[in-house]
DNA sequence: CTAAAATCGGACAAAATAGTCTTAATTTTA
DNA sequence: TAAAATTAAGACTATTTTGTCCGATTTTAG
């Protein structure tokens, strides 16, 4: 479903979402310890998250990655699935055609769309905020 | 969401039964032709469902591969999935975690479950009879 | 000013997935 | 019975994804 890359960057960002609603700016070894992924790794995918805006990054002694109020509440998971595994799976068809559509369908095409278009919908409608405060509030695991 | 191996094995499955419906058996070289895969890579898939049962294979000339027309009624997609790519779909994390689980949720879980298993009927419930009928009726394409 | 604490960027390495090739085994047909 | 047509099996290769390493850069604190 999502990449492995996605999934890191994904938990990462929950977790700065979550250290930027305690006011905290946090750092790559904890975020990596956090949410239990390989460090350099993870570094790679927060490179990316920053260039994308999705997050900032500050350089230097007490530097960190943070996520600014506005941000947490406006920015949607679809931003990030997007920005790392691409926008692709919004029209991928479950049995690899590439020509597969609405007009020219696939054999699964007709059920498969339904749930394709839910799993877009959870993507646009969730925010990052929403999925920390499930953190915060302890109804919800990192790790 | 599904390997390319398992891509591959439904679309070539679908074109076995379709022929089979139509009282034909077809060979490997006609099947990757049809379905637009690479030959000796789909001769492996054909191999392990013909391992799992799902289709049957008859060597020599004149050989070949076919289903059985009380399986094309009984075999369900998901034992085509599940025999390539494994159970691990039906409890899968969005975000790789582990644990996560109704008792125990990521950030996503209680949204991501139900579209998840609605993937889950749409592989339990749908026949490879049906899906080669759309082949059969050029309702449905396989390339 | 300098040392320490961080991120950044590019090259490299390992693992998983996708795909090929060659030879053997089996069956049909001329 | 020999040749042709076909699948089976295993070793090999290529590509993609996942992950590491190291040196450069930036910033803060002492």
């Amino acid at each position: 479903m999502l990449s492995k890359t996605c999934e890191y960057g994904i938990r990462a960002t929950i977790f700065i979402a979550l250290q930027s609603i305690l006011g905290k700016r946090t750092s790559l070894k904890y975020i990596s310890k956090e949410i239990d992924s390989p460090e350099a790794f993870t570094a790679k995918i927060l490179q990316k998250l920053v260039k994308e805006k999705i997050i900032e990054s500050i350089k230097g002694a007490n530097g960190g990655f943070e996520i600014s109020q506005p941000k947490l509440k406006s920015t949607k998971l679809s931003e990030i699935v997007y920005a790392i595994d691409g926008y692709d799976i919004r029209n991928r068809c479950m049995l690899g055609l590439p020509h597969c559509s609405p007009d020219n369908p696939c054999s699964v095409h007709n059920k498969y769309k339904p749930v394709r278009d839910e799993l877009i919908t959870l993507f646009t409608d969730t925010t990052i905020e929403e999925m920390a405060l499930g953190i915060k509030d302890k109804s919800a695991i990192l790790k």
